[in-house]
DNA sequence: CTCCAAAAATTACAGATGAAACTATTTGCA
DNA sequence: TGCAAATAGTTTCATCTGTAATTTTTGGAG
């Protein structure tokens, strides 16, 4: 069998490495909600983000969904095509700016966002269930302070 | 512009939304320490998590290296493959197994080795460096608690 | 005005990824 | 012993993803 190596403090042991930890929680938890509405709607993460974000900021550009989701501007134009393919969202001409369009959930997007956010709140407060409220309030704020660190610039915390 | 609708309870806020920010802290952290030992020796996250688990486990089977970095099998497969190919990985027949193999850095990736993780436990420290260890270390625990409750069958944490 | 750099968005291409099928070996047990 | 089921690992194929190039439109310098 494989021998456990005693550690080095120059050793970098993986399921103590916040960011590995970090990047498997995430990945964990994202399958899991993805799984979801990936089954029930069809639904792509990229998909459901320009939703949520749109649902929120009605008549937002690409680019600007782009910036509030930390998403490439590719994988949302994507999102976006196949979205208005499915008929879930709709873009319209701005007339001040001939580049970029507005965007809006269709009727049909605004019924399955109602019930696909209710589900992925629901699976928050799973996450979070075993946490008092004093607790939930330092991780949300110890992310944060972490988050500045990453990118000092991003505004969305 | 785009209007900002007021919030309803049922509305999700990918900016509060605790699986949302993991997601984008995550992926930004991640991709910060793997530009840097990707353009210095040219490695993926899956290749360099690969040599970080069997330098800590010296023989340690593909499998279980998939358990231990809840990577993909196939994933695991394809980073040994490379990682041998650039002679950073030995396989080693294991008599009494001929399914498995037992993996070896060789001096070269150890070579390697030695020259990432230091650079990687910075990067943790330079993220770490505004919260005090008291505060470091309530981060691990908060995360382990919602890590047990994502999966509670995971012996990693 | 006219021209050109910059911005918004899409397209093209190449590399990464994951599910499912496949091969090889071992194990359990009738 | 013999053989079905399980396990380790690889390959295939279709899809996803990111980088770079392209298109269209705008706005400002001269």
């Amino acid at each position: 069998m494989a021998r456990n190596v005693p550690a080095d403090p120059q050793d970098l042991d993986l399921a103590g490495f916040l960011p590995y930890r970090l990047s498997v929680l995430s990945n964990t938890i994202s399958e899991k909600i993805a799984a979801t509405y990936r089954r029930e709607f069809g639904l792509s993460v990229p998909q459901w983000r320009v939703m949520a974000v749109v649902k929120r900021y009605p008549g937002i550009s690409a680019t600007a969904v782009s910036d509030k989701t930390a998403m490439d501007k590719v994988a949302v134009s994507r999102a976006v095509a196949s979205l208005i393919d499915a008929e879930r969202l709709e873009r319209r001409a701005r007339p001040e700016d001939g580049r970029s369009s507005a965007l809006f959930l269709t009727p049909e997007g605004l019924a399955i966002y109602d019930q696909v956010a209710p589900k992925a709140l629901d699976f928050e407060r799973t996450l979070l269930a075993e946490l008092s409220v004093e607790e939930r309030e330092t991780l949300a704020r110890l992310l944060g302070t972490i988050a500045r660190v990453v990118s000092p610039n991003r505004l969305l915390w």
